[in-house]
DNA sequence: GACATACTAGAGAGCGCTCTCTATTATTGG
DNA sequence: CCAATAATAGAGAGCGCTCTCTAGTATGTC
């Protein structure tokens, strides 16, 4: 019933991937975006209700993307190993995921959708959920294993310094050099553990 | 001759300022500054040719305001110190001026003004000479002292890392906590000097 | 083959923003 | 007091963007 779409939703979010990640989330419009994939505006409306909808759902999307592997890491079942591979899994992500991860590292959710589309419920609330769950177990698996379990040490030694440590190259739109494992992993296990 | 000013640029840069920290810069828009200084759009047009121009401007001013510190801090005789001065310095400035840092830290500069202006000639190009020739000789002082003199390892430690330890607090719109401090000043030692 | 349906297609209304332009007002030097 | 000047004041032209609306088109079902 009905003819064959030409362009998918995620057709729509990859081509205002792009845009976004080469031009910022202030150049990307519905027009650049249908520039992007040669398609008439009215097409990309006819799958998106606003603008925000589609920032909202492309921000949700490669939130999504980027955490599984974060959890996975933290699961192992060395607590050392676990931080240091949560650490480095936002590295790696990055190099395998240039766009996505300059979407995610370089803005924030309100840069994107300046207001959050009410259709979407509370996906965003749960969003995170997963990760927050994640960190807190993980928290009481330091505190067990001796190690620091003060929230600002851990936040700072799996999110925050890979992010910085990423940062530079994502602006230059360049993958992570080497160097950069080596310093993330040497500050994730001084701050945690202190060896 | 003629009248005294109402409105100067400093105060309009002062608003346009504010308005940045907390509205982004997509928000930031002539009306919304002239709002919130309580004058006519008129008035900031007879002081910047354009807003690409005004932005640009509070980029520079804030730029300015922020390296004096840094400076100084590399200056320290002792080569650990200065260091870690250098570091714990964006800790301590963004405490200090949270609204400016906001500004600094959590956008770049191509968010504020989509094209630079060529009235502001090179002064774009000549502004963060001061601090990368600062950061060049420091880099051969840390090679002199048998730290490491890696450039990936001196931005990591003098600049990705403290800017990653206050983040989390300038999107709270916080002043960083005092744990931070500790956290800066313990992987830049680790880092550079590998104690 | 005809009908219902799912989608494409793009013109244009409306809006908010930048920037211009002209009129007016305050202040200073002679 | 009187020019000359430096600045305020705000209306509105023009532009690009979001979003709407209507017409047309391909595809599956009976």
């Amino acid at each position: 019933m009905g003819r064959t779409a030409r362009f998918s939703s995620d057709a729509i979010l990859d081509a205002a991937a792009d845009v976004v990640a080469d031009g910022g989330p202030a150049r990307t419009s519905i027009g650049s975006i249908a520039a992007h994939l040669e398609a008439p505006s009215g097409s990309i409306y006819y799958r998106f209700a606003s603008r925000d909808l589609l920032m909202a759902s492309l921000w949700i999307r490669t939130a999504r993307r980027s955490q599984q592997g974060a959890l996975e890491a933290m699961a192992h079942p060395d607590v050392e190993r676990a931080a240091v591979g949560a650490a480095l899994h936002v590295v790696r992500w990055s190099r395998s995921h240039l766009t996505e991860a300059r979407i995610l590292m370089l803005y924030r959710r309100e840069q994107l959708a300046a207001e959050w589309p009410g259709e979407l419920g509370d996906e965003l609330a749960t969003l995170n959920r997963p990760l927050e769950e994640a960190r807190h177990t993980f928290t009481r698996r330091l505190a067990a294993a001796g190690a620091s379990a003060n929230p600002t040490d851990v936040a700072f030694a799996l999110v925050d310094v890979p992010f910085a440590a990423v940062r530079r190259s994502l602006v230059a739109g360049t993958a992570p050099p080497r160097r950069v494992d080596e310093l993330v992993r040497l500050t994730c296990r001084t701050v945690l553990f202190g060896t």
